[in-house]
DNA sequence: CAGGTGCGTTGCATCTACTGCAACACTCGT
DNA sequence: ACGAGTGTTGCAGTAGATGCAACGCACCTG
């Protein structure tokens, strides 16, 4: 709505792909260097556009800040945290907190026991959202038109060949999954990994976030992943209780 | 320079602090409410911003999948993590990772071996910049005047009665630190944690990045974290030449 | 070293598009 | 039912964003 405004965020995904020049950002943006070059000041002064060394813009630090304490203000994640972590220790799998947002799903924790993994390798990365657990279960919460709106609009990707081929089958994989308040991935993203879900409710009972448990084929079967959802529906379940009842916030 | 996306901008920080609905915005950006809104839309069409189930405005999603991607592109984080990782393995502590931007010190990459720990808690966020190791050396290697109007601009909050009082004391010790070539951080930052942190060096021996290890007084004392020194130094000096030599990059 | 090319940067006249106003629509609360 | 507090829309006026052309500067190249 706001030309201005429009034009210099625009250049945020384009920096995003790469460090790029003040020419290269002219271009891309279809306006003239001196309009191109007021926009990065305007960013660079907030941050979020870094010059290196020799010419060619990045994304500035100030993103990351940003990206931190919008973090911290998701209260569901706070909450949940706890409680994935007590579960990745009772069964040693990664564990997965999603939420939904604007026709996308994404994580926002993540608990995996061995090693300390690159955590931000999948924090904040939007989710294959017509074929993760954790997608099914909060797109299948969405009101119906909204719901069908959205699986026309999706892509859907053949990741395995048990990947969610077409809006139809999504709608009716929603409609199972609603009904039985859990879900699973079985190798519909990655041939070899399975996962199960459980939704996470708030006070009036949607769906405000899902969590799943995901592990390789060689280390559990389908199976065996499957005795596990007792656990994670229970561990949804408290943090729903925690989430929705009266607790910690009005202690402070 | 822009004031339209000035503005606009304004809103990011304002919208971290917490939730705030159209009217809070407007005020506090002093301009009408009809603005705000449009540079809401604005930011929202962008995904920076986003609107909560019923009014009040928060940070957005796009905000993550941007801070990553800046990450990703950070070329020593990514031919750092093994070194770091491996530092860990060997030595049980916690390493860290830190960059000097725009008259700060962030932390991009931290291995710690124990627990999977919430690494956003620290990555992304300012270093304190007067105590830590890692900043010492990355402001050590400043030019001159650069450094010199940089101590003076700092605040010095004493964490503790170790940390760096006033600009004098910091400039002695950055000289120091950068003739013997690495830092230490004795309790300046909290009592009982110790580190000690070795440069990174680009082709040019300028130092693009710093690494440390850190611990508690009471797993190991100062002196014996020191005698880690020798170990750290030279895992950096690994990844100094690895990032600078000819390397990987060419092979792609 | 003179001349050339490719950058980023600046000042300025033009006119776009951003602003604030005032009126409207809507939801609550009492 | 009504008023107070929201968010939203259309519009006239002008602040401020735009593109142009000229300049400065570093780096090649003959």
């Amino acid at each position: 709505m706001s030309q201005t405004v429009d034009r210099a965020l625009s250049i945020l995904p384009l920096l995003a792909e790469g460090p790029a020049d003040l020419g290269q950002v002219a271009d891309r943006l279809g306006v003239h260097k001196s309009t191109a070059l007021r926009l990065l000041r305007t960013l660079h002064e907030h941050g979020l556009v870094y010059r290196q060394s020799d010419q060619h813009y990045r994304l500035g630090a100030r993103l990351f800040a940003l990206a931190q304490e919008a973090m911290e203000n998701l209260d569901v994640r706070e909450i949940a945290h706890p409680h994935l972590v007590r579960l990745n220790e009772s069964c040693g799998h990664t564990v997965h907190l999603a939420v939904y947002e604007e026709n996308e799903v994404l994580y926002i924790d993540k608990v995996e026991s061995r090693y300390p993994v690159r955590m931000y390798s999948r924090i904040g990365k939007p989710v294959a959202i017509t074929v993760a657990a954790v997608a099914k279960l909060l797109l299948a919460d969405l009101p119906e038109h909204e719901r069908r709106a959205l699986a026309e609009k999706l892509d859907y990707p053949m990741y395995t060949s048990r990947s969610t081929p077409n809006p139809a089958a999504f709608l009716r994989e929603l409609e199972k999954v609603r009904e039985q308040g859990w879900a699973t991935d079985l190798g519909g993203h990655e041939e070899s990994i399975n996962c199960v879900a459980a939704p996470i409710r708030g006070a009036d009972g949607r769906v405000v976030a899902a969590m799943s448990v995901s592990a390789p084929n060689v280390v559990v079967t389908a199976d065996e992943l499957l005795t596990l959802l007792p656990l994670v529906r229970r561990t949804a379940d408290a943090i729903s209780g925690e989430y929705s009842g009266r607790t910690p916030a009005e202690l402070q």
